[in-house]
DNA sequence: GTGCTGCGCACTGTCAACAATCTTATTGGT
DNA sequence: ACCAATAAGATTGTTGACAGTGCGCAGCAC
């Protein structure tokens, strides 16, 4: 169980401290669902598997708790965040608002070569081959993502730091769930495209739509979804409920 | 044997873990300024002033620093946080797009029991002294502050998490120097007045725009009171750096 | 066979000591 | 007199062990 991960091998940067290292490496397996959803985190386990003690490693746990990642009960433990429909709803609709100021704020502040940069991003997720397929989304982390460097360039730094630092793992957890719609990335696609156009002509009114209608697209998206893995769970007789699920992520 | 019914509910006071505890703690003094903003958080002495080890120490600064209480530089240490006038117009700018959000949705899903106790919170701040002589608006935490009580009725549990749970010891740490501007707190009153009415009518859109401004009003109380201060040290010939305040406050 | 009781295990919370790093004061040289 | 290198002190990062609590399982009564 747990055996896709690896103990920390002589990472040469060990001028960090272990502490960060291993916090990184959960909230990755986290984010890309390695440790499932809902399943219990063991400490004992889990420092044999990073080859530490527990005392760096109860830190990570607190900052994962921070970012939302983990959920935590006293004398109980941490299980891995599993959010209910309606959890998710609200996280897209607290989006809707700060990315749309983010984006505002974006198309009056953005340097013109950030601009372009933006656009060379946006050309990049065009040649993606799973795009391409129309299967899913380009999902590349940090400097890659479309919605991080609009983020990035409002240059409001508090807003940054909570959208880019806090959230913004615990969104790409589930968007890497939800990206595969059939039409969806290609519609994605253009509702970025229409963002930038509209940031390009220092519109912000304008961009900060757009971006409320495209967030709002989203979660419309993730709404059918549910809905639609609502009646496929009726027809298997039960849904998953979180109690249920204490499985470790072993396959 | 002597089958007494244990009393587990005999003292809740330490059912609670001591790494809470002394969170609150640390937040509490914080948040009144007792330990100075910008100051360095010494992890022995603050082990020996609570009287527990450095391990539930460490965990409660690590909370901290989520809630952006304090700002940690490893291998260095931590300081208590000291925003600069940008960021906290930042954190306004903010607070603006999400209250403002949460004020649309507290008008269209507040119950008329919650609303009718938000009059009687607003009618309790009127009869505060402070107020009254005007040095000050009613500052208490929790269920007594009329934000707080409208977030939480937005019903949206992320965004309360996010705007009680984060963001609120933070937002009321700088509200308490701001808070005494001559004129301001009536001014504060009048305008919660005018939101609560627009929940009361369940007009979300005007209580929106209401709570917005009136948020970006505070923003410019803020902004007034740096221009103040800035001059006056100008006179005294120099700002006090981050770096130069190395006090551990004590007074 | 079913439900309750008690025991034991595993896990979380806490502590004190060790190691690595930074800060500061001292000392020597220019 | 001033700057730089070095060593001592203090502080942070890490570890392993101990204590208290929750959970599961075996055994017993009905």
């Amino acid at each position: 169980m747990l055996d896709v991960i690896e103990p920390l091998e002589s990472s040469q940067e060990d001028s960090e401290t272990l502490s960060e290292q291993v916090f990184r490496r959960i909230q990755a397996a986290i984010v890309k669902g390695e440790i499932a959803p809902g399943s219990k985190i063991s400490e004992p386990e889990l420092a044999r598997t990073y080859g530490i003690s527990r005392g760096p490693l109860r830190e990570a746990i607190h900052r994962l708790e921070g970012q939302r990642l983990l959920v935590r009960v006293p004398h109980i433990g941490a299980r891995v965040v599993s959010l209910s429909h309606a959890e998710l709803i609200e996280l897209y609709e607290i989006r809707e608002s700060l990315e749309g100021m983010a984006c505002r704020l974006a198309a009056e502040r953005m340097t013109q070569a950030e601009i372009d940069e933006l656009r060379a991003v946006l050309d990049l997720h065009e040649q993606d081959a799973a795009f391409k397929a129309g299967v899913g989304y380009y999902q590349q982390e940090g400097d890659f993502d479309f919605h991080y460097r609009i983020i990035q360039g409002s240059g409001n730094k508090t807003l940054t730091q909570m959208l880019c630092g806090e959230l913004y793992q615990l969104v790409r957890m589930y968007r890497l769930q939800f990206s595969a719609t059939p039409n969806r990335p290609h519609q994605a696609f253009a509702e970025h495209h229409r963002i930038l156009d509209a940031i390009a002509d220092r519109d912000g009114e304008l961009a900060e739509l757009l971006m409320r209608r495209h967030i709002g697209a989203s979660k419309r998206n993730i709404e059918r979804h549910y809905s639609m893995s609502a009646a496929s769970a009726m027809s298997m007789g039960q849904g998953a409920h979180p109690k249920t699920a204490k499985t470790r992520g072993e396959s």
